[in-house]
DNA sequence: AAATAAGTTTAGACTTATCTTAATTTGCAA
DNA sequence: TTGCAAATTAAGATAAGTCTAAACTTATTT
């Protein structure tokens, strides 16, 4: 079986492959907080067990075997997550480092029946999907920020306008991809949506910028 | 903190600890599958985190320390096992080594709020009490084997008589201190008890039987 | 008291997993 | 084509846990 390690350096590969591209050694230790060499010493390993597809110098990617024990992790982290912010009245934001430990437990029928118990859910707390007991994804739901009803919680997954001006604006805010967002108001005048942005700042954007803006909600 | 083996040695020493004797290093190495010099190896590191008292071959004991340390360990796994059987619906006899595993999980919080969750439960499927979070044992509820009802299953914890006659009775029934019973039926005529011993043989014992034989009740 | 057996400890070393520093090599962009 | 950033290797360190074999202690017999 593979080491709680080896667990966390294929999930770490998996969150880095966002679109097809290789990944690198040197993001790899960035995010595992380690040295580009400790991680080449790992990547061999993770290779000749055949969990990567790795050339030197040419960064790696998973392997059908890896992607699938790496969506197994995920699929456990998030369930936990789930159950401690469901079950054990946990906020979203303390749960975390508690499944970082609960998603190296093994037992597949554990998982399986923690699955049902929660209702089977497609996403996490933080509005991340959760794949399938076969590692698939599920379609996430995804509507227009400006649809979203008021007190409706959801996570950004894109924006449909790529302009420059735009996306700059969205810095300005503090508005990107995974942000987690909470309708708290729309103005009745002019449709501007009123935001809670990462559970901090509160903010007014406009009905035009709000349309703009792809969506999860979260249950 | 302590790893997950020097926490397997502690809980080891603590159920080896029946009386107040003192631990010998064979016994512990024979429950944790290991030699006695590595036990005398792991001795002498827990000694020197005080977490047992050590004399060389003279056998060891917990410290103060080293007893709330081992409580907290078996807490946490019995109450993983209310879990995993309650609402996980395992079997009874499922859960002991997924809850090897999840006894090791670091959270105070968590531990807190499961226990909660499952409502205080103050013993687990097998009928162990459960200590509380200071690290107190409950008072086990105790009734006699001929008392118990119907369907009614418990763990046996005492003899009240303990005449060689009667023990080797017991012997040869294969009914001891731990064993798990459960009353399939009571005969109306002489009150004598259908039995079910650590859910396999069935067996028939009297009324004079059962009234000598203390049991604790699982719920 | 010596001898013996049983139990325990020490010495020394091994394994596995992971990490580090300090070269060295490679790929690629200017 | 050269210079540099990125990646790899070499060599070794550390930590945790284990083992075998030899030495030692304690208890029990002669
Ligand atoms: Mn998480
Ligand atoms: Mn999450
Ligand atoms: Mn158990
Ligand atoms: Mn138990």
């Amino acid at each position: 079986m593979l080491t709680n390690t080896e667990e966390n350096y294929i999930k770490a590969i998996y969150h880095l492959s966002v679109d097809n591209k290789t990944v690198r050694t040197n993001a790899i230790s960035e995010v595992m907080n380690t040295t580009a060499a400790s991680v080449s010493d790992m990547l061999k390993k993770l290779s000749d067990k055949s969990y990567i597809h790795y050339e030197k110098y040419q960064g790696v990617s998973l392997t059908k075997k890896g992607k699938t024990e790496a969506l197994q992790v995920v699929r456990k982290h998030r369930l936990w997550e789930v159950f401690l912010v469901e079950k054990l009245r946990f906020n979203w934001d303390e749960v975390h480092e508690i499944a970082e430990q609960l998603e190296h437990i093994q037992s597949k029928l554990l998982i399986e029946r923690l699955d049902d118990f929660l209702g089977n859910p497609t996403s996490d707390p933080h509005g991340d999907p959760i794949p399938n007991a076969k590692g698939e994804m599920p379609v996430l739901r995804q509507v227009l920020l400006s649809e979203l009803d008021v007190n409706g919680k959801a996570k950004v997954i894109g924006m449909k306008e790529h302009s420059p001006a735009f996306l700059q604006y969205l810095d300005k805010l503090g508005i990107s991809i995974g942000s987690a967002v909470k309708v708290m108001d729309r103005v009745l005048f002019d449709a501007s949506v009123e935001l809670k942005v990462n559970d901090k700042k509160t903010m007014v954007v406009s009905h035009e910028v709000a349309k703009n803006i792809l969506v999860s909600p979260i249950d």
